[in-house]
DNA sequence: GTGAAAGCGCTAACAA
DNA sequence: TTGTTAGCGCTTTCAC
């Protein structure tokens, strides 16, 4: 694998200098080999790529981007790390990053203005090329910090007034709707929502497509049966007793999240209850655990690596062309339903 | 919350010398100023600050690290982020991170020594000062590269002759054998182990410790329910698997991690057996998610935090007082088991 | 195609 | 206590 490195305890670590001396070229030229600028010539770029392996010589990012102003860093700020949505989100966008040559820097603001606030800052000291919110809530006045220092931004779900700012819609109505039509043709009518919680964009969004899509398919919605969560295990449990705690209980539970899902699946074990004999059950996501829950969890897919690459090429193109008048603003990531063993027909009425 | 701040296109965001000029005073007591140098007078530091809030300035850390030889960077590689254990304890290093002002690299090596060397270049390259890794099995050359550029060095359950390389011992052994004891206790003595990965140094430690234990505990050990997963859960019911092809099936089973844990826990509820009725179960880690499995997991817990915390000092030991002779180079964390509905008495012999 | 030199934004040594 | 100044390691003109 790697060859063993050693050095003198004496030696500082080589720079710039140092391997333009070994090289017997200048540091000028150095830089143009590491950077590949196309004037150097073969015979000298050989002998600075020798002195750059001799010396294990690694270039120092901070002198770079201080120079250059370009930090080559992007920034992703993700509402709850501990959602397995995220971590698979983060590992897609961190590939692709630095498949591109770039870093990225991960921060969880779990929905705190305050936490928020801070991370914010720290990237915009660190200098980052851009930052990607793909959940986030009431935290405009937060974002003016990083459109003042004109860092482009990648937002799910909201338009802001700025030409740094880009959108990724999310298209949740297609799945919603092959959803909504699946548990039709199942049978179904009485069908409750499980919704995240309020102050994230997205979990509205989520919420009003729902509705909107019940009303067009011609489907009852009472309004009890829509019912604010957390887009947590437990409060898909919590969901769940609620639902159980009103006169009537639906056929069906369509879940703002997977997690959701699975909170309530625990639940109507917990209280006897069979999926899907007694239960038809959807999530939101297809998160990798949904695969294997019992039963396994029909759900609808919003790509990771889909909204990874949306908000990974939002950002490219805002810090390489930012001056091409047709940049893309607006992407699209779209849902679909996989159906899996969490839903059936209706129990007979009793 | 924030005052919403607004700039002209035209004006170039605010460096210190835009606030020195502001505040009339020097760029030197601009820079005091920020870094709460005891020596600036009040009055002095009162206009600087001033200066900074209305022209929104925010240093430049590239500036700043490049001069002062500090990054305040700390780098964490785990080995597959999408491992619930991982998020979890990214989660609390990066919290006690920025509660001293550092930042956190994150990466995920994915056990590919190929993306393990590049994701090292990266940390050097921005003067990390300091790398937890605690996962990690035979990339020793690759590590070579840290010591060379005196990069200090964290790592769990390893010891390397390097005076800026700390360890976490792992007490594996107390968790599990208040495990071994708690099943024999209940009557079981046909117990079997799914390993996780051979190639992972902690994985090795775990099977060394189970096998130990047994030995102390005067169990009878099974070689052939020995056996090597790889930390998911589909390696978990692929053991499961493994276990039901052998003439003799155990009545309890040791998981290396929780993952293979819930995916034995699942294969038995496939193949009709009852957990804890007709076998018992134990995982290790207790990742958030053990609370919720079917029924509720009982596992060997090692806390995220101590380690986090552990990684953290460590580092910051080594980043702030190198020089301190009585610097501690190794850190010890525990484990403990954690009772809960997966384990019971073994079925009475047929 | 190559080198000399200016300077990115800041900290720290030294002077006052 | 404050200001002046030299560089941190590199990229990027601008000459040659």
């Amino acid at each position: 694998m790697a060859r063993r490195v050693t050095r003198k305890p004496e030696e500082k670590t080589p720079d710039i200098r140092a391997v333009a001396a070994l090289a017997k070229v200048s540091i000028a030229t150095v830089s143009r080999t590491i950077n590949g600028a196309p004037v150097v010539s073969d015979r000298l770029s050989k002998r600075v790529w020798q002195a750059i392996e001799q010396l294990n010589y690694f270039p120092n990012s901070h002198a770079r981007s201080l120079v250059s102003g370009r930090s080559r860093l992007f920034g992703i700020i993700v509402e709850n790390i501990t959602n397995p949505f995220f971590p698979e989100l983060i590992q897609c966008f961190e590939e692709i990053a630095v498949a591109h040559g770039y870093e990225i820097l991960v921060s969880s603001s779990n929905s705190d203005p305050a936490v928020l606030t801070t991370c914010i800052r720290r990237m915009i000291e660190r200098k980052v090329e851009g930052v990607a919110m793909l959940t986030f809530g009431e935290e405009e006045p937060i974002l003016d910090q990083l459109v003042f220092h004109d860092i482009p931004l990648v937002l799910a779900e909201f338009q802001l007034d700025n030409p740094k700012t880009s959108t990724i819609l999310l298209d949740y109505k297609t799945g919603i709707r092959a959803a909504v039509e699946h548990l039709a043709k199942l049978g179904h009518s009485k069908i409750a929502f499980l919704a995240g919680p309020h102050k994230i964009h997205s979990a509205i969004t989520r919420q009003n497509d729902f509705h909107a899509v019940m009303e067009e398919t011609g489907l009852p919605i009472q309004k009890r049966w829509i019912i604010e969560c957390d887009h947590t295990l437990k409060g898909g449990v919590a969901g769940f007793a609620r639902l159980q705690a009103l006169p009537e209980f639906p056929t069906a539970i369509v879940c703002s999240n997977d997690m959701t899902a699975i909170g309530v699946l625990r639940a109507a074990y917990l209280q006897g209850m069979q999926v899907p004999r007694d239960l038809s059950v959807i999530g939101l996501d297809d998160i990798d655990f949904a695969e294997f829950t019992l039963p396994p969890l029909t759900t609808i897919r919003l790509s990771r690596a889909d909204l990874a690459h949306a908000a990974f090429e939002a950002l490219r193109q805002q810090a390489e062309e930012s001056t091409n008048p047709k940049l893309q603003r607006e992407f699209l990531v779209s849902t679909s339903l996989i159906q899996r063993g969490s839903t059936a027909p209706p129990p007979a009425e009793a």
